[in-house]
DNA sequence: GTATTTATGGAACGACCGGTTCATAATCCG
DNA sequence: CGGATTATGAACCGGTCGTTCCATAAATAC
């Protein structure tokens, strides 16, 4: 046998994750990836092939977090909700930086077209999965009357996705908290899904 | 009297802007902006200042333009079209190449917020510009009784904003043009707006 | 203990970055 | 033509990029 790794393989791949979700792929260096893992170049290279390998780990991390958190929010109450509820998760309940990185992958799709399109293709990919979540939540409120049948659950979701994008373009902008929840319930009313309870907003103002 | 300038300089300005809207202000190295500007360095540093200040008047020039195409489709027809006719204007109506660069407010938003976020309030700015002509758009609309007032010009507006910019996103992930085309219709449909005519995309295959 | 295997840190690589300098070319004025 | 002025291209700057390499540290097997 032989010496054993002395990091935490996730906790590196969370922190790289991270940075790449603050400042994106081109603009995250070497220097300040190992800094933020807390691992050496060698380690890097010998764990995760190199920048790009490990770009695509963190989007893969990433669309697994996000997936994660919509399937939560999908089983713990009924579907109408589910977005309402995802969006509110993830732009309202967190620190206000980590708001302010808005989604890796809508990042990544349009930093990385016509540069790295391999990994932007990968992030459309991952983003087209967060779709067809959308979709099975529409399709399960059709089922259980709460939604209307005009449309099919795919073209729903696809206007979900929509907005989605959106907000997330919009998380990136300098933007007050308030105007955020505004845009928010804005967002909620174009797809004729209840807007969130007066006060689910438990910001916080630790970094994260 | 001295040499005169050789090149044109708003042509210059014109070529630059196009590298940033494809690649992004970090991916643009100085070598790919001078090749495509046909001017030296030294030109462009006596003509532009530096990197940034290039940029800076690409983001000008860029929503300067998209502001004139706006005002066009405004004054041509009925307010009710205006947006779905820019809509196809920007995305349908033109060569493929071009409706993947996406917009590049939107672009520059996402790319420079935590990298340059002075650069990042320059084009959150000229993207507030857009959203205030959309909300004349729809003050106009209800004044002519065309367009429920349930909602004010302000918060519609800012509903058309965030599918607008949703629209951005997906036109830089590979998709094909029926399904852009379908995007649009689903987004006009969200908006109560008319959805375009059957054959309104005169699409070119010429490079722009 | 010794041999073996693997992880680690740091130095070094060539290439390219944005930015600057400067000698030269090109024009106009007289 | 000669002199003044300005645009131009090419070389150069220090710095940083992503990547590779290697001597060394740390662990197990014998």
């Amino acid at each position: 046998m032989a010496r054993p790794t002395e990091f935490d393989r996730g906790q590196a791949l969370d922190a790289a994750m991270r940075l790449f979700w603050i400042r994106g792929y081109g603009a995250s260096s070497l220097e300040q990836l190992t800094h933020a893992m807390g691992i050496s170049r060698s380690s890097l290279y010998s764990t995760f092939g190199d920048k790009r390998g490990l770009f695509k780990e963190a989007l893969q991390l990433f669309s697994e977090r996000t997936l994660s958190i919509l399937e939560r929010e999908r089983c713990e109450a009924e579907p109408l909700v589910t977005l309402p509820r995802f969006f509110s998760a993830t732009i309202l309940e967190v620190p206000k930086r980590r708001a302010a990185r808005g989604c890796l992958l809508v990042n990544s799709v349009l930093e990385l077209r016509g540069v790295e399109d391999d990994l932007n293709q990968h992030a459309a990919q991952e983003l087209a999965r967060v779709e067809k979540v959308f979709q099975r939540c529409f399709s399960e409120a059709q089922a259980r009357q709460q939604y209307s049948r005009r449309r099919s659950p795919r073209d729903l979701a696809a206007q979900a996705m929509l907005i989605n994008q959106g907000l997330r373009v919009r998380c990136r902008a300098p933007r007050t908290p308030e105007a955020i929840r505004s845009e928010i319930d804005l967002a909620c009313a174009l797809l004729d899904l209840p807007r969130l309870a007066s006060n689910p907003e438990r910001l916080q103002s630790t970094p994260g």
